[in-house]
RNA sequence: GAUCCCGUAGCUCAGUCGGAUAGAGCACCUGCCUUCUAAGCAGGGGGUCGCAGGUUCGAAUCCUGCCGGGAUCGCCA
């Protein structure tokens, strides 16, 4: 149950009732009519701008239609008053019983309340994390993983039918450093000297392991192998025992995948799924064997001109046409991940998204310009033919791309620089076993993606409790040990049988009461919205502010104990309160589950 | 050089498709625990929404140009 669809409606429903009375003209769009809450609940429960958006088609003064439009909507039994203001708003007031069937609504839902059929199945993808798998994962990876987790599992509530994607970076020149840092662990583990790691190789303790599993695995058999033999060997092996540790550091920050893409797999055993994306572009003209201008800003002198396959991406608004093939006949990455993303779109899903880091910005363009290419979409442009969005449109199927901003890390107000060889490396793991998963992955959604952030470790770590996400769970758990008590109180007590309730909600009629459920009933429009714009972060303050109004109505029963919940010789009035604070209970509960936070019954 | 992001209270940040008197946390000040969990609550001070134009019933929000901070650029991944 959604107040503001279902309020819309009704304002739709009137709108056309004014038309066939021939007091508004015909052939109207409403398109733009919404109903929306008021920024300043004084003004009313719900606040709707139809006059003002369509007094200019209409040739009418806004007010006339508001006029019109409050005496129509005035006969609605649940409409207590609808009020013209300012300009042209239309301010609704509904009757109590409106807001109680939403107490009735959230726990005959339960779980189900605020999820919605806006996805409506539809496929798809949403890839995220794409770490090298070349060591354990550090802070910095963090926010991306818990954005793009958080955002399936925001997507996923919506109604869209989501995979959640890893793509496996094995194939280029770091796994090979991978494999050359792992052989040296390999020749230590079978009692050599390896002496300091040199420059350019992995020093991390990390791959110790893994040069010993190596070593059990093969004996001395690789120590006398030319390289060209042992490195691919090592380098899969390699990776075989990295990703489990990746696995296991997401695991601890409660994300998982579905599909872990190997980049690798894509040119493995004689297929070539590369040159069959490739052919698709050359089909449509996209691909030709040109010569890129230098890039500016760059010293001269390793830059060599020659003629090579590039992408026509600047048809899609990129500011230059991409290579496809290394000076020895490999692929580039970005060939890689051309073939990637077709594949993407084989496998049938209507929207793909990407979570980029910001160090990626400048990958955007042609990845847009790929995503339009093969789905005959557009890439947005405005009149000087500059990016406008970060996704394609009008496409059989489009790309979002959602960027994090970098993660700064500081110690005790230090900015704090992490080095793999200084030993200032820090993992994930080492966050998360300190501070928890919880406070790390609200903290990273507490804030817009776009935005950079700055993550004291002392901080979140001695002062965890500055951490909005205690403020949130314990509003849950507040509302679950006062339905504890209340159980207490009234041995048998009863507010919802057979998934309706039973309780009188009518008795429900404080103002902090009512103002609680309404914030409560914003909770479907909130995921909807949230999702449309791929958003996650409005979750987080959304529950922030219902937490704060659960706690500020709660402390107003210390003053004037008659608001309590629990009141000892009433009870039909415990009860329904006690349907209310289950309600908003469900609401938290069914927020930080999207957010991947969880929701405890108690405080320690 | 070019592209992109950001600029809102002392600090860190929200601000829904353009909506009414611009909000929260931290910090500072004043109160509230014999009371359903004080990890909480109530109140106060604090603003040229970077600057200047434009669009319109209405702009923090959209457009243009500046200023400041940051990121990126390649046959790397």
């Amino acid at each position: 149950m959604n107040v503001f669809a279902e309020v819309e409606a009704r304002v739709l429903a009137a709108l056309k009732g004014l038309q066939a009375k021939g007091m508004l003209p015909e052939d109207l769009d409403f398109g733009a009519v919404a109903v929306e809450q008021p920024r300043d609940s004084s003004h009313g429960d719900l606040a709707c701008n139809a006059a003002m958006v369509l007094a200019k088609a209409a040739k009418m003064k806004p007010r006339d239609i508001a006029e019109a439009l409050s005496s129509s909507l005035k006969t609605d039994p649940d409409v207590a008053s609808a009020e013209v203001a300012g300009p042209g708003f239309l301010n609704l007031r509904m009757r109590d019983g409106f807001w109680h069937d939403v107490v009735g609504a959230i726990l005959a839902q339960g779980p189900k309340f605020g999820a919605s059929g806006t996805g409506a199945g539809e496929r798809t993808n949403v890839e995220y994390v794409s770490a090298n798998p070349t060591g354990p994962m550090h802070v910095g990876h963090c926010r991306g993983a818990v954005f793009g987790d958080a955002l399936a599992n925001l997507l996923a509530f919506a109604g869209y039918d989501v995979t959640r994607e890893y793509y496996i970076n094995d194939a280029g020149g770091q796994v090979d450093v991978l494999a050359r840092s792992v052989f040296l662990r390999y020749r230590e583990a079978l009692g050599e000297d390896i002496g300091e790691i040199p420059a350019g190789l992995y020093p991390g303790d990390y791959l110790k392991p893994v040069g010993a599993a190596l070593a059990k695995e093969h004996g001395a058999a690789l120590i006398n192998m030319p390289e060209e033999r042992w490195l691919p060997l090592v380098r899969s092996f390699a990776i075989d025992q990295i990703m489990p540790m990746i696995r296991d550091d997401l695991a601890a920050l409660n994300i998982r995948h579905d599909v872990f893409f190997s980049e690798a797999s894509l040119t493995r055993g004689g297929t070539d799924k590369v040159q069959a994306a490739v052919a698709e572009l050359r089909k449509r003209g996209l691909i030709f064997e040109g010569r890129l201008e230098k890039p500016k800003g760059h010293d001269d002198e390793e830059w060599e001109d020659r003629e090579q396959t590039l992408f026509r991406s600047t048809e899609y608004g990129d500011e230059a046409d991409r290579a496809l093939m290394k000076s020895d006949g490999t692929y580039t990455y970005f060939a890689g991940d051309v073939a990637y993303h077709y594949d993407k779109l084989q496998r049938g899903f209507r929207h793909l998204i990407n979570v980029f880091g910001a160090d990626h910005i400048g990958y955007i363009p042609r990845m847009l310009a790929t995503i339009a290419a093969f789905t005959d979409g557009q890439v947005e442009r405005d009149a000087k033919g500059k990016l406008k969005h970060w996704h394609t449109t009008g496409g059989t199927a489009d790309l979002d791309i959602k960027v994090v901003n970098l993660v700064k890390l500081f110690k005790n107000g230090e900015p704090y620089k992490m080095s793999k060889r200084a030993g200032t490396f820090v993992t994930l793991r080492d966050v998360v076993d300190e501070v928890g998963g919880d406070p790390v992955r609200f903290m990273m959604l507490y804030r817009k993606e776009l935005e950079p952030l700055d993550f004291d470790f002392a901080k979140v770590t001695e002062q965890s409790k500055d951490n909005p996400v205690f403020y949130v769970q314990y509003a849950h758990a507040r509302a679950a040990s006062v339905l504890r008590n209340a159980r207490e109180a009234f041995a048998d007590l009863e507010f919802v049988r057979d998934g309706t309730v039973s309780a009188d909600l009518a008795l429900l009629t404080d103002a902090g009461e009512l103002d609680l459920i309404k914030k409560a009933a914003f909770f479907p429009a909130l995921i909807e919205g949230a999702a449309r714009a791929h958003e996650p972060h409005r979750l987080a303050f959304y529950l922030y502010d219902l937490a704060s109004a659960f706690h500020g109505h709660w402390t107003r029963g210390n003053d004037l104990p008659q608001l309590r919940v629990i009141q000892a010789d009433d009870r039909a009035i415990t009860a329904a309160r006690c349907a209310l604070v289950a309600s908003l209970q469900q609401v938290l509960s069914s927020g930080l589950t999207v957010l991947g936070v969880g929701a405890p019954e108690a405080m320690r």
